[in-house]
DNA sequence: ATGAGTGCAAAGGCTTTGCATTAGG
DNA sequence: CCTAATGCAAAGCCTTTGCACTCAT
């Protein structure tokens, strides 16, 4: 929630904006106040958002302006959808900004918080996945692992 | 999807529908051919399904039933909400019922299927995210890990 | 018998789309 | 300048709700 949030990459909120407008230039796609603020808003949080979040985050975007522009930043491959309890949609921005983590889901209230895990288990997951899934005949390209249960403020 | 499908617990899906009986009763819900339907048609999948999947598997009931009876089931804890790559919500039988297991997801079809990972991992897994949440304030009630990636008939 | 379950159709809520206007490169 | 982006409002789509009828216990 602070704007002096700090990212694992070492990069904090300003540093992730300069980032993607580089990307996005590379895409072709141009890099407007309204995208500025969208990922601006996604790079201090502490985990992903849910549109009516970014919308009261961002204030004074059009509905559908926020839709196009998730829509566009996640094409890109600046964000990334994240489902939660809810069937709310959620989104963050993608993991070579912010470093691979994963989600404390709350089953009460439905908020979503980054979590890390130690390297080593990290590792000995990959590991495991890239052979279970080659046997099943499935082409890994990553993982997801969420904590479901109840978070601080609703134990 | 074949009507033979073996269950880790031993259960084939006439033994699960008999055992939902025996639940839903226990909740004083009643277990009309509707959600005998329902229920035998996610015990013999092979994977969490989508509603338009359990109509189309089903055939002849109402939407607004299919909802309905989903919702009632979820509140009796048979089934549970699965969340893949699209929007789409899926449901699949309740872990007491099929086994503690995980998630290939095909980011391409947006398909999903069960997989299991070995028990070594899987008590890693379970006593690190263990210490994990606690040390964040958080009530783990369980985790999910999902693979996405490409199915084989997309890759 | 009697309250829950069902089907049909209408209402709701989130998301997408069309179109004229504005602004980025 | 010239195309893409924006805002507003209308349209879509999945999901939920209301209501009369039927069925399970």
């Amino acid at each position: 929630m602070s704007g002096a949030n700090v990212h694992p990459r070492g990069q904090n909120g300003a540093d992730i904006v300069d980032d993607v407008g580089t990307q996005l230039a590379g895409s072709s796609q141009r890099f407007t106040a309204t995208r500025r603020a969208i990922v601006s808003v996604l790079a201090d949080a502490d985990g992903p958002l849910s549109i009516p979040e970014i919308m009261e985050a961002t204030d004074d975007l059009a509905q559908s302006s926020v839709y196009r522009n998730l829509a566009v930043l996640e094409q890109a491959g600046v964000v990334t959808r994240v489902s939660g309890v809810d069937d709310r949609v959620r989104y963050e921005l993608g993991e070579h900004l912010t470093g691979h983590h994963h989600h404390l889901v709350c089953t009460s209230c439905g908020a979503v918080a980054d979590v890390r895990i130690p390297d080593a288990l990290e590792q000995d997951l990959e590991r495991v996945l890239t052979r279970l899934a080659a046997s099943a005949g499935f082409a890994m390209e990553h993982h997801r692992l969420d904590l479901l249960g109840r978070c601080a403020a609703c134990r």
